[in-house]
DNA sequence: TTCTCGATTGTCT
DNA sequence: GACAATCGAGAAA
């Protein structure tokens, strides 16, 4: 694995709160073979196709049997940049990279065959890297592209870490208005 | 079995 | 700023 390692600092992550939350897949306990995952204990990923062509990638948190998850929606590269350039096929480092939800799972790599990978295995890990994030920068602020879910498309279960440029496209122009 | 629609992105006007 | 692309999951019949 030497050499081949990406690695990204998240900046941005929504929360999915699946038993009351009309914008998660597992809202009101719906449980299906999609869903399945996010019933298992924290610590397992949870990733899947939107669009058709959209890869997503969620991390459950909660207990067993409670369906709570954090969506990844975007990172600053930290390493391995030139690998993530060749699996999304960007010729220039940009911010684009990683920003957004469907090109973070695809400059990592994750496929919805990865569902279900724990989160603490060799090839696929979150840990602390020993940054110092000012707490002030984090922000909350409503999630993105949930408008159908009524209500709960307000409630401020994103959190940012402000001033980062790589924050998804549509939220940058939006940032400023929330607090 | 069939139909609808989405936790998005990129491109066009 | 608006909209098409694209396919699998979920719900309905």
């Amino acid at each position: 694995m030497e050499g081949n390692i990406t690695a990204v600092r998240i900046v941005e992550t929504e929360a999915y709160r699946g038993l009351t939350d009309r914008a998660s897949h597992a809202w009101n306990g719906r449980r299906t073979n999609r869903t399945e995952i996010m019933y298992a204990a924290g610590g397992v990923s949870y990733i899947y196709l939107c669009y058709g062509i959209h890869h997503m990638f969620n991390v459950v948190t909660n207990q067993k049997e409670i369906p709570d998850a954090v969506l990844i929606r975007s990172a600053e590269p930290i390493e391995g940049v030139e690998m993530m350039k060749q699996r999304t096929g960007k010729q220039d480092t940009e911010v684009s990279l990683t920003s957004g939800p469907g090109n973070l799972a695809k400059a990592l790599g994750l496929f919805t065959q990865q569902t279900g990978t724990s989160l603490l295995s060799d090839g696929l890990y979150i840990s602390d890297d020993g940054f110092n994030v000012n707490k002030a920068q984090i922000k909350a602020t409503p999630r993105i592209g949930v408008d159908y879910a009524g209500d709960d498309a307000l409630l401020p279960y994103r959190f940012i870490l402000s001033g980062s440029p790589y924050l998804s496209g549509k939220n940058i122009l939006n940032k400023t208005d929330i607090f």
